[in-house]
DNA sequence: CTGTTAGCGCTTTCAC
DNA sequence: GTGAAAGCGCTAACAG
């Protein structure tokens, strides 16, 4: 038997539904449209027979005219970062709050995002969220010539015509300095992010900046935002014929644990030989004693479901919308 | 604005192409459809046109002539849980892999899924795949009735007439306690998940059952599955005025990660005086020389995938896939 | 191989 | 308020 050739499924229709109440088609429609003038009768004899036949409208069929489907959809690369799931979680209930609904596109690691849009468009999405990789302009321009909003998270502006939510990574990598720097820190380590990725950067330069205005020395090395790399990372600042660093950031929690992990096995105390700030405050940050920086994850959401609303009503693309973070002190800052 | 008011995107369709390329629209529709016939020189001519007007067919109005969406929809509650995002990735891929994609609808805390199902079916998905909570028969049958195949990852049956793709969790039970009494473990202790999930219960039952053929007692308290929940499930079973249990099981690693760290408080070192096991084999279980049961998420999806393409073409439901998992020996257990 | 035609299930004018 | 009819963008017969 070849794939396809099975009869499609034997769906219930207005049609049938129509029939059954004695009524026309549009009657039915009507009954299943929000703001449409039915009267009470023919309601409750279009609801029964619907009932009984166990009908639901076809959104596929409905999209086709109103030119709206309720799916947004999701470009995601990064789930195994456990700073995502929850995210993932709070905008999915968010979205269906809305009415709408997710549908997911994963990056596949020897792709690109660029290439997943043309698929994304041709499900006919309200719109497009992209929270995976670095977006480029062609990209944008894509969703904006089928006036499709496209909405980033948590990435930064590559296009005038996306919106922008995120929180404010680079004040998160200045307070980080700062906490360090107020803890009596003076050789401070930084391990990078993924190099390239925005928020990688932007939480270094943060960093670097309030260092440098304080004139605290910076040694630096690159995680890549993983826990691998975050622990050879570590391994390199902690040792080494150089005076060891006392207060290490990391780009993010995943790395900052490993460095934790690492400091511990070095035989360093924290925190009183070192001190160790996060970002991100996965699950596994608390239980660890990690500070870090925390992201207003809850808000993050809702300024991007707000965002979407808006334009999907008309509006143009906002601002960037930037979110502070918030440091939690814990035992890795010597906090009670 | 009032919402929806918006003027629908203005899309390039099949006919923009056709009238550009001097041909007609049928041909458009068959150079994009993968099995037509169409001559070199038209499809070129086609393509060209299109790749002009930056047109893709639209997925949904296809649909609904073939009765195929290529959407799949997923149900999931735990994503809370770190077992559950490395799967939905695999999946995603997997079926991406395929040309489909996940509607992703998660079940909000004071729902039921059963609620949830008729809002998917909506969608016209061609699956759906249900990863969450208790699955009812009402559900199910209202799937049957529109012959969309439903496919449960992890859960045990409730219908004939949907697929089951899950681990043997009664036999991880069993291998943890043979595993443990192996191991010289004396007196047992069973860490629940939460009561009355299938995979907590059959877990906690290959146990019992182990332990019970070899004589060995078995104390039990109930964690719920999550990281709290099983702290003072720990606590409770490592303390009081019994003889303290000297090898432990944990439904999932969420708990046994805590139990660990518990016992460390309680000044009892593993794996001398306490033995541990978990379920899973998350990302932290290596991490922190967990022993536990993992299990093979990635013939899980494969074998969930290969199901739904069979059940797509026709195939009936097949009788309940049960993948064996395996002991992963870490240092909670003695291992080097 | 090609164009013409019908129609997927639905919403939406438009008369009544 | 209601039904008839048109048509969203597309595929699938069907003649040629």
């Amino acid at each position: 038997m070849t794939p396809g050739t099975q009869p499609p499924a034997a769906r219930v229709t207005s049609l049938d539904v129509a029939r059954l109440a004695n009524v026309s088609q549009s009657a039915v429609s009507r009954t299943f449209t929000p703001g449409a003038s039915v009267s009470e009768k023919t309601r409750e004899r279009v609801l029964a027979a619907a009932a009984h036949l166990g009908y639901r409208p076809n959104i596929l069929a409905r999209s086709l005219i109103t030119g709206r489907s309720n799916m947004v959809g999701l470009v995601l690369s990064e789930l195994s970062n456990p700073y995502y799931p929850p995210l993932l979680e709070k905008l999915s209930g968010a979205l269906q709050a809305q009415g709408r609904h997710l549908l997911l596109f994963t990056v596949p690691h020897d792709q690109d995002v660029e290439t997943l849009i043309p698929r994304v468009l041709q499900y006919q999405v309200d719109a497009v969220v992209i929270c995976a990789g670095t977006v480029s302009s062609g990209m944008a321009a894509a969703c904006a010539r089928d006036r499709r909003p496209v909405l980033l998270l948590n990435r930064t502006a590559s296009h005038p015509q996306a919106d922008h939510v995120l929180c404010d990574n680079e004040d998160g990598g200045r307070q980080a300095a700062a906490a360090l720097i107020a803890a009596g820190c003076q050789r401070l380590g930084l391990i990078h992010g993924q190099s390239g990725t925005m928020t990688a950067d932007l939480r270094a330069r943060g960093f670097l900046a309030e260092a440098a205005r304080a004139a605290v020395p910076v040694r630096q090395a690159d995680g890549g935002f993983t826990a691998a790399g975050g622990a050879e990372a570590a391994r390199c600042l902690l040792t080494g014929p150089e005076a060891p660093v006392d207060g290490l950031f990391a780009a993010n929690d995943l790395m900052a644990l490993e460095a934790l992990r690492v400091a511990e096995t070095l035989g360093r105390s924290v925190p009183q030989d070192l001190k160790i700030i996060g970002f991100d405050d996965i699950p596994d940050a608390a239980r660890f004693g990690l500070s870090t920086l925390r992201q207003p994850l809850e808000d993050l959401v809702q300024a991007l479901a707000a965002q979407l609303e808006a334009r999907l009503n008309g509006a143009p693309a906002a601002p960037p919308q930037v979110l502070p973070v918030c440091l939690i002190r814990r035992a890795s800052l010597g906090a009670a």
